[in-house]
DNA sequence: AGCACGCCGACT
DNA sequence: GTCGGCGTGCTC
């Protein structure tokens, strides 16, 4: 009797389940399998499981029979080696993990969309920097090996990438450009299509089933060189006879997955070109504390862009205090200072464009009653809603809850409410009544929901027709705005106070981000950063554009509280719709059989919490953490394992694990 | 995750 | 009496 062992798709940690089968079947195949009362999909992991201990000691007649083989769809042993080892870094069920990022198979495939490139040959020269470290990731293409380009904003890394990927797509393969959001992809296969003799394919979250499964089918048979730009879930598009992966803005969080498996794409990208034995280059002028450090100790493959392409020059940045209360007036122009506005008129006399960063979406961040003291919360959170001016809605920003903005307090009957912190929505608001006249506009995830509105918006603000934009982060990532000047940054002091001990890199790479949009082309870029405390020395390193102080500071604070990259981390969220049964399970249980686990056998590792999570209600979920440091990468591990093996839950109370969580909330 | 089984409260 | 709420346990 044939045996194999399936990855099937649900959500138990095992290595597999095992069938019989007759005929042939080979490891890395999709089928379909009974189980329990339904079908499943399910992979192949081994195809020979007969002389198996798990055979033996599995009674015969549970063992059922393969269903269904599944046509055209058969992972590939790097593929499937990629799975395995993301199923046990990050202690997840493998057939889960398989059927998460493969894109669902489809009977009728649509019409595939492609860019298909001019083949221009290349007009700029490289600078000396550009070229060496062109000359030196060329060597290495064939071989597996991670190289990281450290270039400040508007350094020019577009021309290196594309430099390589035109090397590596003449020599006849294919390479997989992952950037961090949807948004930035026109103006990067704007430039490359004009250069690149070869298909380009894009792939991201607005793509439909049939669409993505398309590129799949296509990549897997691919011949020639090509290049597939995409954000993070393309990592798994099997290419084939791939040469080249590229990872720009390397420290951006959205390479981060947060739902189902909690993959860092980054990671797995490092981990497929050791599987693929090819190279893989990051790119980024913030680059993450980890990924440097991991390149500067001991120093290889680092390579550093300190100035800028061209005739431009790094962006002055200037600190504006906003305590500064000489001015009376101030209220109406409120959150904007007049040292702000000064400026920005300035700058609009002389026809520039400006942009205005505010990290927060909405009119106000809260609400309160005046006469009470009323606070209007979230009944499926635990947090305050925010106010949208224009919806005239109140409305909370992690779940669904909305509701109309009420003209009188429900508790009270007071007539007035003060607004509590400020959105983009403010900022607008403000801004159009002083400068009546000119054009302003939005670019926020409210006013811009689809491609089609980004690509108008960015259109129009290209063209001229828009004098100055207000926007969220979605300003700041990697566009290249060539009339902009005057860049003024808000609200950072939020970011600035955040309880985490990443606030200070993100703060730092925000600002750098957002301060790089300014000048791009030019010798006179200017930020304006406003805040309350301008004496934070953040400031200063941020207005230095002194990247390696940063590191050294940091580096230093990381090692005192027991952070990455000195110490490992890994959550386990256990979450559940009764706080008394979750607060009791999770520490009478979780926590105590984890701490005895430690104790035990485990000693570098150390255990914090359980403790509520920052927002302990979401969705009326609620969620308490425990947080396991470690300087030992494989006793963290064989901890998260043996808790797995040997913990029970409950039913009303189910636990997610996160490695390398990106925030400890 | 599904799906079934089984145990208690509240209905025609 | 039995319908259905959800807590519990299993899936080769």
């Amino acid at each position: 009797m044939k045996v194999a062992r399936i990855a099937v798709n649900y959500p138990q940690k095992n290595v597999g389940l095992l069938y019989h089968y007759e005929g042939d079947l080979v490891r890395g195949q999709v089928v379909e399998v009974p189980l329990g009362k339904r079908s499943e999909l399910g992979c192949v992991v081994s195809v020979d499981e007969s002389k198996s201990k798990e055979y033996a000691d599995t009674p015969v007649d549970k063992i059922k029979s393969i269903k269904d083989i599944v046509p055209d769809w058969k992972l590939g042993e790097a593929e499937l080696q990629l799975y395995e080892w993301m199923s046990q870094y990050y202690h997840y069920s493998l057939g889960q993990l398989i059927f998460d990022c493969l894109p669902h198979v489809l009977k009728r495939p649509r019409e595939l969309e492609q860019t298909l490139g001019e083949g221009q040959p290349l007009e700029f020269v490289p600078n000396p920097v550009q070229k060496s470290i062109i000359e030196s990731i060329r060597e290495g293409l064939g071989s597996f090996k991670r190289t990281l380009v450290h270039g400040v904003t508007g350094s020019g890394k577009t021309v290196v990438y594309l430099d390589l990927i035109k090397s590596t797509i003449e020599a006849g393969k294919s390479v997989l450009f992952l950037l961090p959001e949807i948004n930035l992809t026109p103006q990067f296969i704007h430039t490359f299509a004009k250069y690149l003799d070869a298909p380009i394919f894009s792939y991201h979250s607005e793509l439909s089933d049939s669409q993505k499964y398309q590129i799949w089918k296509e990549a897997r048979a691919m011949k020639k060189g090509a290049l597939i730009l995409g954000v993070r879930s393309s990592i798994f598009i099997p290419v084939s006879n791939l040469g080249l992966i590229i990872i720009d803005e390397e420290h951006d969080t959205s390479f981060k997955q947060d739902d189902r498996c909690p993959y860092n794409a980054r990671d797995v990208a490092s981990k497929k070109a050791q599987l693929l034995n090819i190279p893989v280059v990051m790119g980024s002028a913030t680059p993450s504390l980890e990924t440097y450090n991991s390149f500067h100790q001991p120093k290889q493959n680092l390579f550093e862009m300190k100035e800028r392409a061209g005739n431009a020059f790094l962006p002055e940045i200037r600190l504006i205090d906003a305590r500064d209360k000489s001015d009376k007036s101030e209220d109406d122009i409120w959150p904007l200072v007049p040292k702000s506005i000064e400026t920005i008129k300035e700058a609009l006399e002389k026809k520039e464009q400006v942009l205005v960063f505010v990290n927060r979406l909405g009119f106000s961040s809260y609400i309160q009653c005046r006469g009470c003291g009323h606070q209007f919360n979230c009944p499926n959170c635990a947090i305050t809603l925010r106010y949208y001016k224009r919806k005239h809605q109140l409305a909370c920003h992690h779940c669904e809850y909305k509701e109309p903005m009420p003209s009188q307090c429900p508790a009270c009957g007071c007539m007035t409410m003060s607004h509590k912190g400020f959105g983009t929505e403010k900022v607008e608001e403000v801004l159009k009544r002083i400068f009546p006249e000119k054009v302003i506009e939005r670019f926020d995830r409210d006013e811009i929901k689809t491609f089609k509105q980004l690509e108008e918006r960015l259109g129009d603000f290209h063209a001229g027709k828009i004098d100055l934009m207000v926007g969220t982060q979605m300003l700041s990532k990697g566009h290249n705005f060539e009339k902009v000047k005057l860049v003024l940054i808000l609200g950072i002091d939020n970011q600035l106070n955040f309880p985490d001990f990443r606030s200070s890199e993100r703060v730092y790479q925000t600002l750098t981000q957002v301060a790089g949009r300014a000048g791009r082309y030019s010798q006179d870029g200017r930020v304006l950063i406003q805040t309350l405390n301008p004496e934070n020395s953040l400031f200063q390193i941020v207005k230095n554009h002194d990247f390696h102080q940063f590191y050294q500071d940091e580096l230093k604070i990381r090692e005192l509280c027991d952070c990455p990259p000195f110490k490992r981390l890994a959550m386990i969220h256990f979450s559940s719709r009764f706080q008394d049964k979750l607060i009791g399970h999770v520490t009478e249980h979780a926590g105590a059989m984890i701490k005895g686990l430690v104790a035990q056998h485990f000693p570098e590792v150390s255990v914090l919490g359980p403790r509520p999570a920052n927002i302990e209600k979401k969705a009326n979920q609620f969620t308490w953490s425990i947080l396991l440091k470690s300087g030992d990468l494989a006793q963290l591990h064989n901890l998260l394992k043996s808790f797995e093996m040997n913990y029970k839950s409950m039913s009303s109370v189910s636990y997610k694990i996160d490695i390398d969580p990106y925030t400890l909330m």
